[in-house]
This record gives C-alpha cells, sequence and structure tokens, in this order.
DNA sequence: TTCGTAACGGTTGAT
DNA sequence: CTATCAACCGTTACG
C-alpha cells in the first residue's frame, strides 16, 4: 500500500496524481493524519484550480454521485447523503436536512452512498473546507485481512489476482464488437483500460475471452514414455550422450519442440533412472504407466490442466479423450460442444438440470459476482433470486456483513470453475478478417443508446474456436442464478459517458 | 485523449 | 502438511 503511494506521491508527471491520492484516502490506505496532510492544501479556499478539478473527478468516479456537473461542490460537500427516490439528499452531520438535491439515476430508495460506493462517505466527509477531516474506513477497506475486494480508480470491483467474471469479459467484447470504443468499454464496465485492452487483445488473437489458466505446473516431460525411449538409446549405445538422446527422442517423434527434455533433464534421467542398466525395466515394473499418459504431453503443454473436471465431477486425466489435432497444440479438454456465446453463457447447463447438478462447486461462487455485477451496474432485473445459503458456503470469500456486502465481491471461481460456464471445442467460427467486426446484423450497429438484450446476443454471436484454453476445459454448466447475473450483466445501458 | 504495455502485488495449483 | 515455483490475474502508471 505504502509503495503505491509513493510511487504515485512522487509521480509529478500526471495531472491526475491528486486523484489517485484522494482514491487510496477514500480507500483507506493512508489514514493517518500524516500521510494526509502531505498533498493536501492547508485551508479550503485557497485550493488550487487543479485541486478542486481532481475532486471533481474524484466524484465523477464515484458512481453513487452523479451529480450535475454545474455544480458538484454544492451537492457533494455534506456528510451523508441518502438516496430518496431519484433525488438523492445531502445531510449534514447533525442530522438536518440541508435542501440540497440532486439527481442520481438507479439507486434505490434509502440507500446511503456509502452503501452505493465505498468512496463516498469518505469523500464526503472529505470535502468539506477541502481538508481532510476524518478518513473514513468503510468496511471493504478496514482490514486487509477480511478484504474480499477492491475498488478500481473507476469504482469498479475487482478481486486482486483473480479473473473478471467471465460476464463481464463477455459484455467488453460484446460492446466492441457494437463499435464501443475500449476506453468508454472501460468506463462503462468500470474495468481499467488495460484490462479492457488486454481482454481484447486476447480475444482477437485468440477467439476466446477466457482468462488463462492459473496456477500448476507445467506437464512432466519426463513422462514413462521418454523415459522408456532414453532408457533403449542409452542399451543401444551406451556412449551416447545426452543431446544426441534430445535429438533422437524429437527425430524418431517421441517428444516433440514442446516437451521434449532439456539436455540436463536427460542427464539426470540417466544418472537417477537409468544408472544402473544391470536393473532393466526397473521402472516399467514399478510404476507402470498408462498408455494415455504416454501419448500427448505435448498437445497439452503449455496449458495442462490436469484437474479438469469432466462434466460428470470425476477427475479427467490430461490425455483422456483429448482429440489430438497433428502437431498442433490443440489442447483440446474434452468439450464437447460448440464454443458459441450460447454455450459461453452456459445456455446448456441451463437447459439441462441435470447439469446444473454438476456445477454446484461453481454456482454459489459465480453468485457472489452476481451479487457485484448488480451493485455495479443498474440492473433491469429488480428481483434478486440470490441463494442466500449458496453464498455462505463459499468458505473462501464469506460475505462480509458490513453494509457494504453489495460492492464486496467474492470472486473465488477456481480456474476450472470458472471455465466451466463454458464449454465448446470450437467450430462455429469462421474467422472473417477482422475480429472486431459485427459478425451478426443484429450487432452491426453501433449506434448510440442501443439497449441489448441478451437473446439478441445469444443467438446472433458466435465466437472463434478458442486455440488457447476455452477449448480444452471440459463443460461445467452453470446455475439459473448464473445465467441471470449474465443477463443483467446484458441488461445494461449502452449510453457511453462521452467525456 | 486513447491505447499498448510493463511493473506490481496478488491468487492458484502442481510439485 | 507446508513451501516453492511458475503460471496467470487486474490495476496502475508511463509513454
Amino acid at each position: 500500500m505504502e509503495k503505491k503511494w509513493r510511487r504515485n506521491r512522487f509521480c509529478k508527471s500526471r495531472k491526475n496524481a491528486k486523484v489517485t491520492e484522494v482514491l487510496y484516502l477514500a480507500h483507506g490506505y493512508c489514514a493517518t493524519a500524516e500521510w494526509a496532510r502531505i498533498p493536501l492544501p492547508s485551508s479550503g479556499r485557497s485550493n488550487s484550480v487543479l485541486f478542486r478539478k481532481s475532486l471533481v473527478e474524484v466524484l465523477y468516479a464515484a458512481p453513487c454521485l452523479q451529480v450535475p456537473r454545474a455544480s458538484p461542490y454544492r451537492h457533494t460537500c455534506r456528510d451523508k447523503v441518502t438516496f430518496i427516490g431519484d433525488t438523492f439528499h445531502c445531510w449534514k452531520r447533525k442530522g438536518s436536512q440541508c435542501g440540497c438535491r440532486g439527481q442520481a439515476s438507479g439507486v434505490e430508495p434509502g440507500i446511503t452512498a456509502s452503501r452505493i460506493h465505498p468512496f463516498a462517505e469518505a469523500i464526503l466527509f472529505w470535502l468539506p473546507g477541502y481538508r481532510l477531516i476524518k478518513v473514513v474506513k468503510r468496511g471493504i477497506m478496514e482490514n486487509r485481512e477480511q478484504t474480499y475486494g477492491e475498488v478500481n480508480q473507476l469504482g469498479g470491483v475487482f478481486v486482486n489476482g483473480r479473473p473478471l467474471p467471465n460476464a463481464i469479459r463477455l459484455r467488453i467484447v460484446e460492446l466492441a464488437q457494437l463499435g464501443i470504443r475500449p476506453c468508454d468499454i472501460s468506463r462503462q464496465l468500470r474495468v481499467s483500460h488495460g484490462c479492457v485492452s488486454k481482454i481484447l487483445a486476447r480475444y482477437n488473437e485468440t477467439g476466446s475471452i477466457l482468462p488463462g489458466a492459473i496456477g500448476g505446473s507445467k506437464p512432466r516431460v519426463t513422462t514413462p514414455n521418454v523415459v522408456k525411449n532414453i532408457r533403449e538409446y542409452k542399451q543401444s549405445d551406451p556412449g551416447i550422450f545426452a543431446w544426441e538422446i534430445r535429438d533422437r527422442l524429437l527425430g524418431d517423434g517421441v517428444c516433440d519442440k514442446y516437451n521434449v527434455p532439456s539436455v540436463s533433464s536427460i542427464s539426470r534421467i540417466l544418472r537417477n533412472k537409468i544408472g544402473n542398466l544391470s536393473q532393466p525395466h526397473q521402472y516399467e515394473n514399478g510404476k507402470q504407466a498408462s498408455p494415455q499418459s504416454s501419448l500427448s504431453y505435448n498437445h497439452i503443454y503449455p496449458y495442462s490442466y490436469p484437474n479438469a473436471m469432466s462434466p460428470s465431477g470425476t477427475k479427467m486425466s490430461n490425455s483422456a479423450g483429448v482429440p489430438v489435432t497433428g502437431g498442433h497444440v490443440s489442447i483440446s479438454r474434452g468439450w464437447p460442444s460448440p464454443h458459441t456465446v450460447s454455450n459461453i453463457l452456459g445456455i446448456r447447463a441451463f437447459m439441462d438440470p441435470s447439469a446444473i447438478a454438476c456445477a454446484e462447486g461453481y454456482a454459489p461462487k459465480m453468485e457472489d459476482w452476481t451479487s457485484v455485477n448488480r451493485a455495479a451496474f443498474p440492473s433491469a432485473h429488480g428481483v434478486n433470486g440470490i441463494d442466500k445459503s449458496a453464498i455462505e458456503t463459499d468458505i473462501k470469500y464469506p460475505q462480509p456483513t458490513s453494509s457494504l456486502s453489495s460492492y464486496v465481491p467474492a470472486c473465488a471461481y477456481s480456474p476450472s470453475n470458472q471455465y466451466g460456464v463454458y464449454s465448446g471445442p470450437a467450430g462455429s467460427y469462421v474467422s472473417s478478417g477482422h475480429h472486431w467486426q459485427a459478425q451478426g446484423s443484429s450487432l452491426s450497429h453501433p449506434g448510440a443508446g442501443v439497449s441489448m438484450h441478451p437473446s439478441d446476443i445469444h443467438s446472433s454471436m458466435a465466437f472463434k474456436h478458442a486455440v488457447r484454453d476455452g477449448d480444452r476445459k471440459p463443460p461445467s454448466p452453470i446455475s439459473k442464478q448464473q445465467h441471470e447475473a449474465l443477463s443483467s450483466i446484458h441488461a445494461l445501458s449502452l449510453s457511453t459517458s462521452s467525456s
């Protein structure tokens, strides 16, 4: 934290450095007076234009404070803000209504500012006199040990180290296909532009919206089959060099360039496993290699996912049922259905109750994101169908009890689970030149204010064959609630705020 | 202003 | 069971 602070504190070249600082204060990142004094003006009215501007930008970054641009301060220099219908009322500390009002869209009555956005209350405490009175550390940022989510500068919620929910990733791609600029997508979805750029670039390259496989290790290259071949080479030519063995492994097709052991590995094998050639086949006698395991690590690497779950919930070995596409790193993980948006959205699971039953491990976690999505993006879905008990089963990211719970993300789905929302090893998408151009008529109208219905997307949008991860994951269906979450994402208004 | 990218701090899962 | 490692993540700041 302090590192971040310093990085920005001394980043004089950035015009919006103060914005960042204010945001960090709002996060509760730097709650001590010592920290707070440094960049701030000592008194109110003598503040610089830049600083005032910065505060305005901060306020605009806070989604709860959709105040008229004409006079943001008039509405925000109060301690409390309560939303009543579409009108928000600013309150003084003592509880008397000051009469300031403004329009706030998409806000339910009676919700306080801090529930709309974790920045809000801290900013409100900050603003009067432009002096730091008190930094209110909200629950979401109160204690790092209890923090399950963070808020970026755009007000979006994210979990550090974890991928964005697939629904949002999909939304990014959808909006891009509608012709919306990445910067606008970034603002609208409150996802950093770097992330938008990355996801779009990846989609452009691979046709998949999926994140990469996190964790795990590279598959062993010294498979029993490789060891067996090395032994045979050594037996047939005791004076053979390790690099010669390596060449022969490649030449004989035992390995390819992706999984051929290094010379040092071969040396180690020779030393440790084949050192005593008087005991031939000791390896096979001890650890009988399955015929599958010797087949094709080369087709799995570098995106092996040995722990991927099969639809039946049983562990699937890497090579079991892996379609091998000659030499190419096809890396299918046994996805049976086409890589269409419908499958990406888990429609198959939605239609198939038996499949839903297989997704129990995933459902509650996605639900956590559902709540996040609902909070962050005004949705047409008014009814919250979240299964509380399902949420509570997430032991890794339990729902906090603070009033900010709607902001707290609990994106704890494992990669395999997350991937499980998607399915399909390709086939339906025909790459045709510009990936970013609309591929269906219903998506080809980048006009302003377009409201996109989920069904439009489902029916008209198809994803290219995913050459990375998507087609290597077994299908793991999603629940109805997850589908609802995705729908709520789709129900977003596409109106972009041009700056 | 927009966008690509590297640094960063984080998570994950195999070993 | 824990530590290590190498993959990936999204945010941030820079250019």
